[in-house]
DNA sequence: CACAAAATTAAACAAACGTTTGAATTAAAC
DNA sequence: GTTTAATTCAAACGTTTGTTTAATTTTGTG
């Protein structure tokens, strides 16, 4: 019973931080939202702070366990394993649009040091990941060299960027203004995958050295 | 003396939205630390929402006029043009770290349906003006085909994971946690240029087609 | 100097904020 | 069935919020 509840008010929580922020977003409106008292967020969480912390607590951090488990498959080739990175990180940010958003505009300004840092590590971990599957394609002499943490910079802001600047987005994909979650997630993820495969693709090919043709 | 002022309390107002967000400063916050009287914001920009309409209308939209004359030069190669069209939004983002931020963060949610159409619409306009650049290359078949909308959310998204989530990016880049603008726009800036240089050559460049080879 | 307009101020406003209280209700344990 | 603990509630707490007021000072003009 206090489990779904407090399960529930997360929930709510994270729609709410994700569409209007979290100082967008008073206890007040969490608790109208959630059906619940007013002093019910104070008795399972301690404060407002703590809630986000205990939401950021629920959600991150899964992705790691993914990417060492595609890590060690070595029945994937390298490029096999770019292409479900670029699906993997797609599908989790397109279908936690809410939660993205909070990471992507609060993290790093919640107040909690322990927070910050352990967004920074959970960060520094997948990076991490991604290094030794794109090392391993340089030994096998598939991949060329590149900046590593700048193409993971690629591979999120693309997506972020996307997911961000909705209204935008909306108007490239040719959608209303007002498309809901799913008519934006289903139009974008497709497109956003076929071009950052194509773009890793000749991003990493070794054939691809030299500087084109200047014309 | 008054558009001084006004000024002033317009570069306080940025610093401050761009550090803690809209919902994040009070009116109290900038008058204190731009030192002048509370009632000053109100009698100059008539409330806080207008105040960061007045921020935007300051800052944004400079842009189009550079891309379209980067557009016009005939003396440019398309590969210089991409070139030049890095270095650019790279300088342009780094050296407006914080209004940088408000656009991101904020401006999508600002009440005023007005501006946020306002923003759109010169994104949409910049877009055009790439998506010129970039059918001349194809045109002279320096190019390939490629997804244009998405490949400027790249190039904007690759510069933006660097600038939201800063506390990350100082740990990539070996900088203390708390480091200045300066070190970390000095750091930042070749880094982000060399690797988008080099994403976008291999993204476009018309000798890259077909898939790699598959190991 | 005199006068009107603009600029600045301290103080106050009502509303909204996060949080706490203490009593009332429900659930669990024996 | 009684007792104890966990949960829920309306109400209130003291701050902070954005904005306005009305008096005062400064500035510009003839």
């Amino acid at each position: 019973m206090a489990a779904d509840k407090r399960e529930h008010i997360l929930t709510v929580a994270e729609e709410l931080f994700g569409d209007n922020g979290f100082d967008g977003t008073s206890v007040r409106d969490i608790a109208q939202k959630a059906g619940v008292n007013l002093a019910m967020i104070s008795y399972y969480f301690g404060s407002k702070e703590k809630l986000l912390e205990a939401l950021i607590e629920l959600r991150a951090g899964y992705s790691f366990g993914i990417l060492e488990e595609l890590n060690k498959d070595e029945t994937l080739s390298p490029w096999d394993k770019i292409d479900r990175l670029v699906e993997f990180y797609v599908e989790k940010v397109l279908n936690n649009l809410r939660f993205h958003s909070i990471m992507y505009r609060e993290a790093t300004n919640v107040r909690s040091e322990e927070i910050r840092d352990r967004i920074i590590n959970i960060k520094l971990r997948n990076l991490e990941q991604i290094t030794k599957i794109i090392q391993d394609g340089q030994q096998k002499k598939l991949f060329r060299e590149i900046d590593i943490p700048m193409t993971m910079g690629s591979l999120m802001g693309t997506i972020s960027s996307y997911t961000q600047a909705r209204p935008y987005g909306c108007q490239v994909l040719a959608l209303g203004y007002d498309a809901n979650d799913e008519a934006y997630r289903s139009k974008l993820a497709p497109r956003l995958k076929a071009h950052l495969k194509q773009l890793l693709r000749a991003h990493l090919d070794i054939a691809n050295l030299g500087s084109p043709s200047k014309g």
